[in-house]
DNA sequence: CTTGACGCTACAAATTCCGTAGCTAACATG
DNA sequence: CATGTTAGCTACGGAATTTGTAGCGTCAAG
């Protein structure tokens, strides 16, 4: 396996290739959705409010390709890399809720 | 401050606007270019390969709508909670070296 | 043979992104 | 005041991406 060059990013920085990747609609939500176990492409599908089974493929081709997802018996799950990046995600999971809390009550206190 | 619905998104969950944002091309980036203090309009658009204007001043807002980003006397800076969301990027970047170095050695091993 | 679920593809329309050019405002120099 | 520079930002047309809908071929169950 390895990094082609990246849109945009000629320097080949891992971070770029992640960059790349996540910054795309729907990359995230999808990794984020295998987070409990496998789903079939269409339950995937539902997983992410109905996304166009062409984005869909396009998105679990580059995971699969960059080694972050694969598709098993029971659908697709994340690899052991997938499931690293996943822990990280779910980080972002726990900031992004104390940060809707703190938020919240900034706007109360006069927005 | 306020979370307005969001792109695909109904729930409201923190982590679903967290997505949204992150999701578009070059949100990612320039939160991670703005890691080392401020950078102008000018030399954050140089900084993210020369990315269009538009889509700059387009994300640069909605960041700053959502409390991520401020634009001081010097320039673009991340908030306090924008820093605080730079370190969970900071661990994607640690995380990110690491998988390119396994990966690397998994295509060495001939796997 | 029909039904249903599976992964996946085709294709046109809608949306988003891009590069280039240029605007207004502020500041310094002369 | 005139000029030059830098700042943030917008207009606009073309390119690229995303979307929605329909349907393909395969396989297992009834």
């Amino acid at each position: 396996m390895s990094f082609g060059p990246v849109r945009g990013s000629t320097t080949g920085r891992p971070i770029m290739v992640l960059f790349d990747i996540l910054g795309k609609r729907w990359s995230l939500r999808i990794l984020w959705e295998l987070r409990q176990g496998p789903l079939t492409f269409r339950a995937l599908r539902d997983a992410c409010d109905g996304v166009s089974p062409t984005v869909l493929n396009t998105r679990l081709k580059a995971l699969r390709d960059l080694g972050l997802v694969d598709l098993g018996p029971n659908g697709y799950l994340r690899t052991a890399d997938g499931e690293d990046l996943g822990e990280r995600l779910a980080d972002l999971d726990r900031w992004a809720n104390s940060w809707a809390e703190r938020t919240a009550t900034d706007g109360a206190t006069g927005n």
